[in-house]
DNA sequence: GTATTTATATATCAGACTGATAGTATGCAT
DNA sequence: ATGCATACTATCAGTCTGATATATAAATAC
């Protein structure tokens, strides 16, 4: 499962271009899957090299031609093949968490202002995943409401979580050093 | 906040070796910062090269000599200096969902194995936070509880997510090809 | 009335990270 | 005896990130 898996999947939806495939990682995928331009558009030549999907150039003008790709019966099989996969990954990379174990080496402003921080963000992510205006939700993929509720519930329990153990980072500042050395293995 | 700060927090805690680092990534940080060799050693080569952290090769019988390492008081401000961010990071990259995503895809065995698959990996998760047995909980850091604490957290609200929302995805299997075309953007 | 931003579209590149592989020795289990 | 775990290091191809480049038009700001 990797971006070029992502995207064959998301043209199993009908025809897109890159463009339009990095508003949908943006807007629909941005919570649990986020993908730029630097990674989307090489995907795309790789998959139209290797057959999996074809490409039909649309001139425009003033704007770059606009290149269209459409899934191929091929590219359909190997969709297949990768959603094979009984135990896919799912990884967390928390510059947030990272900062936070650190704790004793901040200040408790500097503490606060990234807890509230992300606190705004995990309360931007329910509004946007609230927000994903497309159309009438009974024609959504079934598990685009699954993936949507999963981000809200994550982003909530998130919030209440900081909102509940914040004073566990911020109260009783240590003067000394903390005694740590033992503490990591 | 990569690989190289978060080795240069981790030796705040006393010197260490890539070795040592590498366990540490695994059992306290793997949940939220995962790193592996390939990533440790040319980090802490890259820190020793710019001066915040120094290296002690201690020779063994047998093994690959021991390269300890030790934060400098460059290392220190560089430290500091990252710590200083506002609004850390705090992504996800979830194959997981990207999968049950396109559920209308698959078969519903497979949607009932990846979804038992993801409630072990999250139950095994919390047995490991729960078992990071390192001695006095008084001595850790206290960023250390609220990260283990987050972890668990998220770990036991995805899990009944999970099993309040699977039928979602298994229940009333479209016998067509749903009507997705217009669903994305 | 001009300046800045936003939107439409493509593409590339240095730097970072992943996951696999490789090498070398000891000890322990089957 | 053969495989597996532990203790150490290291490299590398493939992949992803985030920034940058290019070009035009429309909208919005000042």
């Amino acid at each position: 499962m990797d971006v070029k898996t992502v995207c064959l999947g998301m043209l199993t939806c009908g025809p897109a271009s890159g463009y339009d495939m990095k508003k949908t990682f943006e807007s629909t995928f941005g919570h649990f899957f986020a993908a730029g331009f630097g990674s989307i558009y090489p995907a795309l030549s790789s998959l139209a090299e290797a057959g999996l999907v074809t490409c039909t150039e649309i001139p425009q003008d003033g704007k770059p031609d606009r290149k269209v790709y459409e899934i191929t019966a091929a590219g359909h099989d190997a969709l297949m093949q990768a959603l094979d996969n009984p135990a896919p990954a799912h990884k967390v990379r928390s510059e947030f968490l990272a900062m936070m174990f650190f704790a004793h080496l901040m200040k408790p402003e500097q503490i606060e202002t990234v807890l509230r921080s992300r606190i705004e963000a995990m309360d931007a992510l329910v509004d946007t995943l609230e927000n994903l205006d497309m159309g009438d939700p009974t024609e959504w993929p079934k598990g685009m409401r699954f993936v949507a509720g999963f981000g809200k519930t994550m982003a909530a329990a998130g919030k209440q979580y900081i909102e509940e153990n914040r004073r566990m980072l911020t109260d009783e500042p240590e003067a000394e050093a903390p005694a740590v050395k033992s503490a990591l293995g």
